[in-house]
DNA sequence: ATGTCGCATTCCATGCGA
């Protein structure tokens, strides 16, 4: 089975692309984040008409995730547990069949936590933190298990074009990629280090300053896999030429895929 | 190159977030 997950920048702006992708990639999941809209101006019987069946986590103006499934999701949550003050829509999972069982997916917004220095940094740490909790609790029912989002985490200075450019940044810090490899500990795999070492592989091209024409990068979408989940992992796609596309988003889907079965 | 998008309101111009 297939999962991708897409930032998709605005999915009213981005409809026709979402749908041709559907066709053209065939997720059987597909978890979209930054959705920018409230669950009622989402562009549901469009998407229903493709063949998938839809959840929604949105929010005015800005975040928002949804997951797309071609099965119906079971055992939905809405929002990362640990913070109940937390007002932004950022978390969102769901379980669907996998071969004789179940695979869980979240769909996972973390924050941009820029500019640093202002309270946006530790609400990003704060943010990763509660998400290895959840995780260390998912992982615990040591089940199929794929957390894919926008992480806006390089998490090594391979991931991006230009590092020195990124050295102040919230995406590259040294404490967010430290939070970042605690996740990891806790036992996941990043499924596409996992399957390639292949160097200049993004998922982000910034639209100002020709980022995409000089393919100045970075990769922060990635799909986290647990150990029963990366048992069954075939390989990876990063879909670039999404991003030449006519108004595009500025981030493109990624794909794993899965066997039904474990290789044993 | 302080360079581009998408959203919302202060609504055809500006501020915010990314």
């Amino acid at each position: 089975m297939r999962i991708t997950t897409w930032n998709v920048n605005s999915v009213r702006q981005r409809l026709e692309h979402l749908l041709a992708f559907l066709k053209e990639a065939e997720p059987d999941v597909l978890c979209l984040q930054e959705i920018k809209t409230q669950d009622d101006s989402f562009p549901r019987l469009e998407i229903e008409a493709a063949g998938y069946h839809v959840v929604t986590h949105g929010q005015k103006t800005f975040n928002g995730v949804a997951i797309l499934s071609k099965a119906r999701l079971e055992d939905v949550r809405t929002g990362l547990p640990g913070d109940p003050s937390d007002e932004q829509a950022r978390y969102l999972e769901g379980m669907v069949p996998l071969g004789a069982g179940m695979v869980r997916v979240g769909c996972i917004y973390l924050p941009n936590g820029n500019p640093v220095g202002t309270e946006k940094y530790p609400y990003k740490l704060g943010w990763m933190e509660r998400l290895a909790a959840h995780a260390a609790a998912l992982l615990k029912l040591e089940e199929p298990l794929v957390l894919a989002g926008d992480y806006n985490v390089i998490p090594e200075p391979g991931d991006c074009h230009d590092p020195a450019a990124w050295a102040q940044d919230a995406l590259f810090l040294p404490q967010t990629r430290a939070k970042f490899r605690e996740l990891l500990n806790l036992g996941l795999t990043d499924a596409v280090r996992a399957t390639t070492n292949a160097e200049k592989l993004y998922t982000f091209w910034d639209y100002q300053a020709g980022a995409w024409q000089k393919n100045n990068g970075i990769r922060i979408d990635h799909l986290l896999l647990s150990a029963q989940a990366t048992d069954r992992l075939i390989g990876t796609t990063i879909h670039k030429h999404v991003r030449g596309w006519e108004k595009p988003s500025d981030h493109v889907p990624v794909s794993v895929d899965l066997r039904a079965e474990p290789v044993r």
